[in-house]
DNA sequence: GCCAACGTTGGC
DNA sequence: GCCAACGTTGGC
């Protein structure tokens, strides 16, 4: 899950503990959010578009895909008129944080072999959530983080 | 700040 | 349904 973090990065989750992740709109990753996670699923916290981007942390849904509520505001920049509460077009789910991390850059993830073809590394990819598959999952806890995958 | 890649929009 | 134009993302 990539976030800026000059809008919410790591140390924010690790003041709130739980956020929700709100503001999403694009297709493809809110069908991410509403399609395949679940409570208790993982996922790496990335940061984008700044000076040092790569992972930083380990986060959990803590709550399913369920409104933005955001789209019904019309004074946020994530206003969307064509949806309504009967009929709503985005979702956000919540998560939690599992612990910070060791930084692992961008540079460094591209440097092993093992992980050519996550879709976070892929040229273009702009897709904020991204599923990660089992290896890479194993291999960046397990190598990279020198933790003990579950 | 630059620019490549991508998703969305809207005219036709 | 095609596709050009546009806006956004995000690494560098």
């Amino acid at each position: 899950m990539k976030s800026e973090p000059d809008a919410y990065g790591i140390d924010d989750l690790a003041r709130d503990g739980v956020t929700a992740w709100w503001g999403v709109r694009n297709y493809q990753a809110r069908n991410f959010m509403r399609d395949q996670m679940k409570v208790g699923d993982r996922a790496f916290f990335y940061h984008s578009n700044c000076k040092a981007p790569g992972i930083v942390g380990i986060a959990e849904v803590s709550r399913p895909a369920y409104p933005d509520a955001t789209q019904f505001d019309r004074k946020s920049r994530f206003f969307d008129a064509r949806a309504t509460p009967e009929n709503p077009r985005w979702v956000n789910v919540e998560v939690r944080l599992v612990k910070k991390t060791r930084p692992v850059g961008l540079a460094e993830l591209r440097t092993h072999a093992e992980l050519a073809t996550m879709r976070v590394l892929a040229t273009g990819n702009r897709l904020s959530i991204t599923p990660v598959d089992p290896a890479h999952w194993r291999f960046i806890l397990e190598r990279l983080m020198g933790e003990t995958a579950t």
